[in-house]
Parts: C-alpha cells; structure tokens; sequence
DNA sequence: TAAAATTAAGTTGCGAACAATTTTATTAAA
DNA sequence: TTTAATAAAATTGTTCGCAACTTAATTTTA
C-alpha cells in the first residue's frame, strides 16, 4: 500500500506566514523607525526600557529572546547614539546595567505612532489585537517546550 | 484634561509576540535544519521548487517578499551545495532561471519532519494550525495594504 | 528606429540573529 | 584557600534582510 506523502506547500506552512508577516509589519514601521533613527530590535529595547527605566543585557535578552552577541553591539550602537547609558555594576562587575537617557525617554511619545499604525493599517479592533496576540504567544510559549 | 497616553508594554506589542513566534519556531527547526545543512530561508526556496521544479528570481522573489539582494547570493550558496542550477532565459536574457537538482528533489522526504516538529511540539491539531495560519495571513495581507 | 523608460539581477554596505568561542568575574567544591 | 565550575558579556564569523545603487536587457514612445 502506498505511503500518503502530504508535502506541504508554502501556504501551508504556518512558519512561513508568520515569519512573512513578521518582515511585513516591519516594512509598515520602517518609515517611523527612520523617522526616529531607530531599527525595529533597538525600539524594543527603548519599549524595555521605557518600562523598567534600567535593566542588565541578561535581563534585556530574557526579555527580548536575544542573546549578547545581538544585544552588545547593537546596545552599543544605541548608546553611541545618545538613548543609553552602559556600566557595570559594581556589586558583580560582570554585570552591565543599560539606563535610559533623558534623550531616550524623549522618544517614547513620539514612538506612539508605530503600534499605532499596525492597529490602523489593519483597522483590527482592541480585543481582535488581543486575541490575535494571545494565540501567537501560546503558540511561542508550546514551541519553547 | 489629561492626556491618557496609553504606552504599550513589552507583551503588549502583536509585533513583538509575532517576530518572538517566528524566532522561536527557528530554533526549534535548527536541528532538523542542520541535519539537511540548510539554512531556513534555504529552506523555503526548496520548498517553492519542490512544488514548482523550477522558478525565476522575480518569482521566488514574489513568493517569498524576498528581494534580489537577498536572493542573489544565497541562490549561489545552494547552487555551490549542489541544490539548484541557475541560467540564463534565452527568451529574456535579464531573466535568471532557478532549477531544482535531483540532490536538492533526494531532500524532500527527508525535509518532512521540519514542519511536522512545529506539529508535534505544539500539539496543535490541523484545523487549529489551518484557523491560525489563516488569521496570520489576513494580518499580512492587510499590513501590505 | 533612436532615445527614454522600465525591468531583472547583481552589488555594496549596514545591522541584526545566532553559533561558537573567549574573557573576566563570581561562586562552589576540594 | 587554591582549584574547579559557573555565569555574564564580549568577540568572531556566517547568513540573512533590506536600502540604495549599478548593470544589462527589453519595451515603450517620440
């Protein structure tokens, strides 16, 4: 008896929606990240930042799902630019503590505008947002085992 | 009166949940990736070629939202693995012709657990990946206007 | 048909993303 | 307490992803 192979083609593939849909929205944001100086990954960690006010490149990677080899150079590049602050702290000198700068925490206003045009563009409400989130991060959440 | 200003937090963000999702489903691929020494975007020009035989650039292009720049040499990364022959279209010269070798067709069936894993680890039956890949897609497709 | 516009790939350059490794600091164990 | 193990960042190297630009071929139109 012959074995049913069900290849998948593109379309079917959840992953490639998803990852599609990923570089979409930030092709949407792309003209107010310019606007702001900001690529996509340094705004979330300014969206970190507003939040917390400081936090450790460990902590920013837990949050983030990135790893040092991302967030060094690139917190680095951040800092260059004026929206941080980097420095080790001195109870366990391995540490590095990332602080928001006033110049940081001046964007946040001005950064409205991006989640802003996701909702716009979509003209999704509130709950179906919601919703739509809820599914994807219990999908991440089954996937992370 | 006040403002209300609203600032969305870290979890709050769809696009955050979505581009954290398409990571995470990278990682869990990477093993069964690896096994076939493809990288993921590899693998969904495969994917393409496995239904299709061969493509062109523009097209694969068009498929994926991948452009030229990214194409180009990663095409020439699987055409030196043996995957694919790249030509010329002797109708249009401009026009590059991606053709699937039979290595890259023996990868096929071997290829079938990568989107199975995403499958198994979720635990998700087809009609709930089906419901979720398709409210992904109608997301994409109100991003690209 | 000659010039202009368009099109398809390719090139260059930069910033992620991540694996693998190294460096330095702290903690645990012998 | 010296050594071993662990932990946090940093470094190195490869591959995307994409903007901006270039090259070469084709099509349009003047």
């Amino acid at each position: 008896m012959e074995q049913e192979q069900n290849f998948l083609t593109l379309n079917d593939h959840l992953c490639f929606s998803i990852y599609a849909c990923s570089r979409a929205i930030l092709r949407l944001y792309r003209p107010y990240l310019d606007e702001l100086k900001l690529t996509y990954p340094q705004y979330l960690v300014l969206v970190v930042l507003w939040e917390y006010e400081q936090s450790t490149v460990k902590q920013l990677g837990e949050l983030l799902e990135l790893d040092s080899g991302t967030l060094t150079p690139m917190l680095k590049r951040m800092e260059a630019a004026g929206l941080l602050k980097r420095s080790r702290d001195t109870k366990d000198e391995r540490v590095i503590i990332v602080k928001i700068t006033d110049e940081g925490k001046s964007l946040q206003e001005k950064a409205l505008c991006i989640p802003q045009s996701l909702m716009d563009s979509t003209g999704m409400t509130t709950e179906e947002v919601n919703a739509l989130n809820s599914a994807v991060k219990k999908l991440s959440k089954l996937v992370n085992e």
